[in-house]
DNA sequence: AACGCGTGGCC
DNA sequence: TGGCCAAGCGT
């Protein structure tokens, strides 16, 4: 396999997106664009990458931002330890580089959210340093170029030898982007578009007739769960929790809840819950909302009920921090997607 | 090594 | 309509 940096390359130049971060060479916006785009596509992207460059132009305006603001910036995008790290290693760049962003492998590999695949992304994108980015769209289209088959860990750390071979000298950033624009358009991983590819002569799967074959994605049973959550009023505030930073969601607000085991009475559950946590004292309302919300292989039904605060102070506990918020105050906190509902139909009410 | 970690669009 | 999926990282 020779030269496939040339026609990919030329297709790239002709059909590549025009992304906010391809117009910039600055390590600093490469570095947060390639953090929101873990797990999570171009198109969802765009709009937090602009609010978030507006917000924080610069490292330091990162690094001096309180981590709940970044957070809020971040609400809606998940997987949340990425908006800690990213902060936290802002302040890594501010305390131990002097405020320059850290231009070799082993100093950004250092950082925090940083990995293989995103310094090499970066370092190859904004500095022009001849490293291979492999991530789930390089596997993919490599393992069909080559017809590498096999186990996964096997055809990953093949593919990562072979990302190191055809990368060329010249533009290995461009050509790295390509190899990944090529996977998300073209080389996608159901039915592949291979009349349309500019590798469609070279490809190793094509010729023998396997670019259908994908490696199979193991996916984890859906599982069921219920929970009630209370929005629990003491003249005209609410009680808002914050979530432990490890874990689902750390880091962000949300209105008081509780899972529900089979055959708990939810507001009983609720009223126990509040008074076990934060010792505050409550009385359980009229239902406000219900529906049913999906995270990562869970689904689960809420109930949100309205409640009066009837006693007890807040008492922080090994639970983390909880307080009483004016309803307008919740528009600038980082919350939970399902809790976001719930907050906007408070807001709607008023 | 395998698992936890979000979200909403898609067919 | 619901199961699948997306420019990974940390532990």
């Amino acid at each position: 396999m020779r030269g496939i940096a040339g026609p990919l390359l030329a297709w790239f130049d002709r059909h590549k997106r025009d992304l906010p971060w391809r117009r910039t060479s600055d390590p600093y916006r490469i570095w947060v664009s390639e953090v929101m785009l873990q797990q999570t596509q171009v198109d969802r992207v765009i709009g937090y990458y602009e609010r978030f460059m507006a917000a924080f132009p610069s490292v330091e305006a990162l690094a001096q931002t309180p981590l709940d603001e970044v957070l809020r910036h971040w609400e809606g995008l998940g997987y949340y330890s990425r908006a800690r790290n990213l902060h936290a290693a802002a302040q890594r760049v501010v305390g131990e580089h002097g405020g320059v962003f850290p231009r070799t492998y082993d100093a950004l590999r250092a950082l925090p959210g940083v990995g293989e695949y995103t310094a090499g992304a970066v370092l190859s994108i904004a500095c022009g340093d001849p490293l291979p980015a492999v991530d789930a769209n390089v596997i993919r289209v490599l393992a069909r170029l080559f017809a590498l088959q096999g186990d996964a860990t096997e055809v990953r750390r093949e593919v990562a030898l072979r990302a190191r071979e055809v990368l060329p000298e010249e533009r290995p950033g461009d050509f790295n982007q390509a190899l990944m624009e090529l996977g998300a358009l073209i080389c996608i991983p159901g039915r592949p578009g291979c009349l349309i590819c500019p590798l469609t002569d070279v490809c190793e799967a094509r010729r023998q007739g396997l670019q259908d074959r994908v490696p199979e994605a193991r996916s984890q049973p859906l599982r069921q769960m219920a929970e009630v959550a209370g929005v629990v009023y003491a003249g005209d505030r609410v009680l808002i929790a914050k979530r432990p930073v490890e874990g689902q969601w750390g880091g962000l607000w949300e209105f008081p809840s509780v899972p529900l085991r089979t055959g708990d009475e939810p507001r009983q559950v609720l009223g126990k819950h509040l008074l076990r946590t934060l010792s505050v004292e409550i009385e359980v309302g009229e239902r406000l909302t219900q529906f049913a919300y999906g995270v990562m292989n869970r689904r689960v039904e809420l109930a949100v009920h309205r409640c009066t605060h009837t006693g007890g102070e807040i008492a922080p506990t090994w639970h983390g921090e909880a307080r009483w918020a004016l309803a307008g105050e919740l528009e600038a906190l980082a919350m939970p997607s399902p809790h976001r509902t719930v907050a906007d139909l408070l807001a709607a009410e008023r």
